[in-house]
DNA sequence: AGTTTTGCACTGACCAGTCAGTTCAAAAAA
DNA sequence: TTTTTTGAACTGACTGGTCAGTGCAAAACT
């Protein structure tokens, strides 16, 4: 329980893909591969247990490893958690701010870059969904050991969000009355809600769809008339 | 067990437990009052830790109550988890309902009823906000033993914000393009997400001033020119 | 070449501790 | 009296984490 002994050389870990990636290719260790497998079984234990509920047998089991491996590899359980949160969100924001700078590359508008960001958001959701369940149960915990990544990696995905908000203020595009950081923290919870419901309960629906219903939604024509 | 709860501690979240609502004159014997504190207790703490990770000790501690006392009133742990979710959600529908209800009563038209109902959420949130982490964070669990009462609970919550969507539809003030069950996953998740959000880091703001920001996302102000 | 050594990655039985749930005699309300 | 609560002891299963030992492929050596 107690770790008297500090990590001496913190390993600078190199995380690859979430799910496997077809291709070992060149670079990866044993090590790496296992470590991957490691990955792909606990992010679906854990989005459907929970952190708590699931234990470091299960997750051995499920990647095929023996336990030992699993602390060979990590420190500790909570260490596999936040690698893993960390990489997660990495890759999201990554994939929202592409989508933001490739719409504006095509020289569309803010809004379209939001859209295009929700679009992405989607996407991200529909890939990982394991991902998102845990992300969503975790974020509001508190007295958490993992408080703290939580909170950076939090920051990270709504201050993608938030950035664009500001140029379409700045740009005199959205109104300069709105409330930048409660509206992105809205906006990820329409997408994210409405993505998990799509995934959860109507699956068969495709991604141009469940993004017009959002659109829709968010340019206010929910309230206005029958569009012709 | 460890009690190393800093005491007098910056307090990131200040979280109000479910209080007896006004005083429900039925059916208060003292069996009663003690299921109530243990719903209490039990709110938060699984709130903060999750169901798995908070321990039957730990719950008739905080409640002031004997363990024996718990097994006494419940069945199991999970059994006074699925009560307090049921019991939470009721709550949550009967406020969103009446909120929608006196709109209509004071003649309003469904998108005043939306944003009542909008108002209302908030005001839950902010009330009983242990509650909602809790059930944001349960929700899309799968392969969990209360699974069927989460979704029944949901059900709830989400119908009633649909009733008032076709409402909307059929009296032609909404679009007919609009799907609803998506539209009222994405809504309840704009509320939920804003609301959490608004608890956690600008708990100082007030409601009026939240509720405006999100009426003006929902009604499509934010993509438009500058209201004057 | 063939042989030996090195050390990384992995193994799985094991340990010390924890937890949900039980039991029950006695006390405290009602 | 009857209902409800208490509080402590107990059980049996489970859990995070440990560690002596294994396998093996690439070096090092002869």
């Amino acid at each position: 329980m107690i770790h008297d002994r500090i990590a001496g050389g913190p390993v600078p870990v190199t995380i690859r893909a979430m799910e496997s990636t077809s291709v070992p290719s060149g670079g990866s260790s044993r090590r790496e591969a296992t470590r991957q497998k490691l990955y792909e079984a606990a992010v679906t234990l854990i989005a459907e247990q929970g952190f708590s509920a699931t234990t470091v047998d299960e997750i051995a089991e499920r990647a095929g490893v023996a336990k030992g491996t699993v602390y060979y590899n990590f420190a500790s359980k909570s260490v596999l958690f936040e690698e893993l949160l960390r990489h997660g969100v990495g890759l999201l924001t990554a994939s929202l701010r592409e989508a933001a700078e490739q719409s504006d590359r095509d020289g569309g508008s803010k809004v379209d870059a939001l859209d295009a960001m929700i679009r992405a958001g989607l996407g991200f959701i529909a890939r990982y969904p394991s991902f998102t369940q845990l992300y969503v149960a975790e974020l509001w915990r508190t007295n958490r050991a993992w408080q703290s990544t939580l909170m950076v990696v939090r920051r990270e995905v709504v201050a993608a969000i938030e950035d664009v908000l500001r140029e379409g203020v700045a740009a005199g595009e959205f109104s300069d009355e709105i409330d930048v950081p409660l509206t992105a923290a809205a906006l990820v919870g329409m997408v994210l809600v409405a993505a998990l419901d799509w995934q959860a309960f109507q699956p068969e629906r495709s991604l141009d769809d469940v993004h017009a219903s959002l659109s829709r939604l968010l340019q206010g024509r929910v309230s206005g008339s029958r569009t012709a």
